[in-house]
DNA sequence: ACCATAATATGGTCTGACCATACTCGGAAA
DNA sequence: TTTCCGAGTATGGTCAGACCATATTATGGT
């Protein structure tokens, strides 16, 4: 038999910890501060190492954000801008190479299907909502740019249907790559009136409940706003 | 007009660039090790704080793991387990309420699901035989622990099969959430025996190339692995 | 040859200090 | 009175040096 080394904690691990505890409790939301440095290291009786190696988790993790200088109310802000941070990670565990287009567009695909054919009494309202307000600012958009910011919202609305919170924070985590894929995708066709046209679609299908047809619609839409795959798998 | 804060760039930010150009650069693999924390320190000029931030940086990215009192050989080890720090990211994004069951459990067969229905010919048979082995190993546990660590493992597998590694990444992301349940799931039912024919069904039919009929026995596995949902929802 | 002890180097932690920045507030100038 | 400028002050960022507990390696005695 072999013994296990018992893993004793870091003291560091105990602070960040205890922070989480707090952002809990207390109910912290974005914009809210943390103490001070010096203050969080005296109320838990460690050393503002151990607090700073807390902190630099925490934000490497992308909850809070911290900045020299701030007045006597001071601290870290607390932020939820998560996607950057997820999606460093996720380039870093996958290796040196980037995810294929393929990869996230089937991913996405997968997630918008199952969102629609599970839309959840509870949520779909909020949900539709948030699509419906897409649509507009969509049409108004000047910009590619401008478009794709609100046509990632739209899919993010469609991935927020079923009422799963880890669909929709995928989803954001793939926010950057999805908009960054995107505007290519848009100054490359040029016009967006076919896809304007399925987003509405797309939308009134999903009002209506017909999850089947809405599935049907999510992936012709996929595969109209991306180039239909010439083919040759990317690897040997 | 505003004028940018020019972000002056803090110096354990530019460690940790240093370290990553030197793992890439000198072509360090999972196992090497970097230098110990003060030779890094002064060969980069800096405080061996700023270098202890960086490291937990990269700690909390997955790329390194220290461990206190080594012999001279010395420092952070490159390791490739990421899953624990994706899973505390998301743990920490959706909020203080952790993921229901219900939420990992739908995101687990719509991954599933998927990969069952595109398995990808160039990708299948390693993923197979992953899952043959799985099987083979799930066969001989004794514990419920180690039962669970090998159908992850199985399903881990299944994931694999459509060779997208962002569903294996999220499956993995998942893999800590999933075994905690899973173990309980199984002490409460004691018998594996369901448990397993579904799992071979589950083999056979991908083997096959039935698609459809597996993704069936996916879904009716996990019904049975995981009670049926009592009903009444969560939140309110 | 073997095993127990000492030496050594490491990560983990603490203390106390200094810097540059950003806010606060009081007093001088309008 | 109002405006604006400067000192004062608290903050995060960084550093140097020290101590501890642990793990490896040498050492020395049996």
């Amino acid at each position: 038999m072999e013994w296990q080394p018992v893993r004793k904690t870091r003291t560091f691990e105990e602070v960040l910890a205890q922070i989480e505890r707090r952002i809990a409790e207390d109910g912290l939301t974005a914009g809210d501060r943390l103490p001070g440095e010096r203050q969080l290291a005296g109320q838990l009786h460690v050393s503002r190492a151990s607090v700073r190696e807390a902190l630099r988790v925490l934000e490497t993790l992308g909850v809070v954000s911290s900045q020299a200088g701030r007045g006597p109310d001071a601290g870290a802000v607390l932020i939820s801008r998560p996607e950057s941070a997820l999606a460093d990670l996720l380039r870093l565990h996958l290796g040196t190479a980037s995810l294929s287009l393929d990869e996230v567009i089937d991913t996405r695909l997968m997630i918008e299907q199952w969102a629609v054919l599970h839309a959840h009494p509870g949520h779909a309202p909020a949900a539709l909502d948030a699509m419906a307000a897409a649509l507009e600012r969509m049409e108004a958009a000047a910009t590619p740019q401008e478009f794709v910011d609100h046509d990632v919202a739209f899919h993010l609305g469609v991935a927020m249907l079923s009422g799963n919170r880890l669909l929709a924070a995928t989803m954001r985590a793939l926010r950057q790559t999805i908009h960054a894929f995107s505007v290519a995708a848009v100054e490359r066709a040029g016009q967006t009136g076919l896809l304007m046209a399925d987003h509405r679609r797309i939308h009134e299908l999903v009002a209506a409940g017909d999850g089947p047809a809405a599935a049907r619609a999510v992936t012709e839409h996929l595969a109209r706003a991306y180039p239909p795959a010439p083919d040759g798998p990317p690897e040997a």
